[in-house]
DNA sequence: GACTTCGTACGAAAGACTTCGTAGATTAAG
DNA sequence: CTTAATCTACGAAGTCTTTCGTACGAAGTC
């Protein structure tokens, strides 16, 4: 029942922000958090300390500020992530999971196009 | 930085149970559960007596042994799961969660195709 | 040089989750 | 009727997460 390798909420927020920013300091990484969530500052140096030591980022400690980046690229998280709900809400059917995606009112018609010719590629290629 | 009302992983395993089967008793639901995973009696029952004080599951009591069932249908969980994970892990991007979903060796010809003719529709719609 | 600011490290507390053992009641069997 | 099997309830321990406070060194300021 032990989950493999997945971040925590709290994990994907900082994660999410070293994705969108590239690398950053703590001070930069709280900055950044801190339009959407309240946390103190080293609560956030905290959790950076403890994702370190996971070897979900790493850090250069050249100057006194050390600066974090992300361990590994968002796609391949992303991916994780994805894969770990298929199986632990959808039985292993990742078109259901996707039926859901568009099921959500939130998809633009843009989106919606993009998403049709990403499927039109995909029909192609496992001809 | 708190989770609304997202189950848990072992509370997902059970819910996919009961959501493949119908309502069921805890020794049932002990039963499926053990063709995965190893987890005692009591520990089932424990956590479906949690579920039930989260509001996850119903259960009927007329019968000495109560027989849960899920509170939600599938459905509306796992829009939540989705939508929690975009918001968690894709910026609010639904699309970019689906372009990852359909990145994943996991899908048939058939499960394109059924995407394929969704998103069809979706597009139509839209217009 | 003394004082304030900025930065890291780290222990500890508070919660949430998970797992199980034990207790006690009810039903079934011999 | 006595014993065994079956069920629920629930306390408690272990683990993981999250949040801070405190300590203490390094750098900048007057």
């Amino acid at each position: 029942m032990v989950q493999k390798d997945i971040p925590t909420a709290t994990e994907l927020a900082i994660l999410q922000i070293l994705w969108a920013y590239g690398p950053l300091t703590v001070r930069e990484v709280h900055e950044q958090l801190s339009a959407t969530e309240s946390l103190g500052y080293t609560s956030v140096l905290k959790m950076l300390q403890v994702m370190h030591k996971k070897g979900l980022v790493k850090r250069n400690e050249e100057h006194r500020s050390h600066v974090y980046r992300s361990a590994r690229p968002a796609e391949q998280t992303q991916r994780g992530l994805v894969r770990n709900l298929v199986d632990s809400a959808f039985a292993g059917s990742a078109s259901d999971l996707v039926v859901r995606a568009l099921s959500s009112k939130k998809l633009s018609k843009e989106e919606v196009e993009k998403i049709r010719r990403l499927i039109e590629e995909k029909a192609q290629e496992s001809d």
